[in-house]
DNA sequence: GTCTATAACGAGATAGAC
DNA sequence: GTCTATCTCGTTATAGAC
């Protein structure tokens, strides 16, 4: 990739805005970063990102629009392969210890804890992307139990919501102590209490 | 309680900006709030608010100073019954359950997706407030297996960190739905499945 | 301990030249 | 499409009277 720098030279100016965006986003929160902060890691000034996104809130949503189809597409792509349903959600777990790299937050798990502050339309996309991640767990997990290669308690649609949260929590958390190890270790023991898929090793100690 | 208001006019004036500020926090984080709406809700000037708490850093390690301690005292009074250890762990769930009405996010975890943007002292409290949450349900899964009443996979320190991180996600998300049931349901879930300490319901389907 | 007043700065946003 | 310049407002914080 000849000519790439950091912010993507070869990309178009929106593109290297909403790069750019997304990675302030992810760090320090819809209310943590300003114009002023893209305009400094781009070297233009803040009237040029005025050009490409009006305001704010338009800037936000486009983040929270791209970020929420890139993600969908990565479920189908996990979705395409001819893993087993255990697999794909290791998968799906991998997909955020991905994220949680240079110390980012899920994007909707952080739009998630401002969520009383954000304008409405960014509202509706933050909980469109958890409903959409629910229903592809729900899915896989479904799959798994009719397949007889999954096991687990309740509903596949609870089995989902808990899937889904404690990712954002773990990540969360993890986060915080700058911790990846931390993340990988809970989410593997989640999904490894929850729908098994391997030898049941015996609790210790009774 | 005569002669009470929304403000507590009981309180010392600095419990009393402790009390606003605190739901302010826990609603719309760190960075969504200013003295000035601390002002608005008391009834006060902002230099009143600044001769309590100088820097808005003051105010924000008081903040998570008492929400702590508090805690802290509730994981005592519930370590200080003589309920079972499956009891204990619900009783930990359902202060969290208390938190999210009014739509309030746990302190700690909404700090954590503004730790990025969090002064020093801030930042580690929180840490601490995720370590004692750890040590504390540690001691009540480790009693649990050794008392034969509580069954899990791996060690007591992993699924004590699954449930902090599993309880401030499904937190985080609950709320945005702003659906306490979700939150009850979901985290009764992850028990459930992970300690057990109720008759095995055989999985369906396989 | 609380007030008025204001300083100092940064945020989001716009006008108009190039 | 990007710039300079500017505007308005909100935010943190301080000085000094009461």
């Amino acid at each position: 990739m000849p000519g790439r720098t950091a912010q993507n030279e070869g990309a178009t100016t929106a593109t290297r805005i909403l790069d750019v965006a997304e990675g302030l986003l992810q760090t320090r929160g819809y209310n943590g970063f300003s114009y002023a902060d893209i305009a400094s890691e781009l070297d233009v000034t803040k009237a040029a990102l005025h050009y490409h996104f009006p305001t704010k809130a338009d800037l936000g949503e486009a983040l929270v629009t791209r970020y929420a189809e890139r993600f969908m597409k990565a479920l189908a792509a996990i979705e395409a392969g001819d893993d087993d349903p255990r697999a794909k959600l290791d998968a799906y777990a991998d997909l955020y210890a991905q994220v949680l790299q240079g110390r980012r937050m899920c994007m909707c798990g952080m739009l998630a804890a401002e969520y009383q502050t954000l304008p409405e339309p960014m509202r509706a996309r933050v909980l469109a992307f958890f409903d959409e991640n629910v229903v592809w767990l729900e899915r896989v997990l479904e799959r798994g139990r009719v397949g007889g290669v999954l096991a687990f308690r309740g509903s596949a649609a609870e089995a989902a919501m808990l899937i889904v949260d404690a990712m954002e929590g773990t990540m969360l958390v993890s986060r915080s102590y700058a911790d990846p190890a931390r993340f990988r270790s809970v989410a593997g023991g989640l999904l490894d209490g929850l729908v098994g898929g391997r030898p049941d090793a015996a609790p210790t100690g009774s």
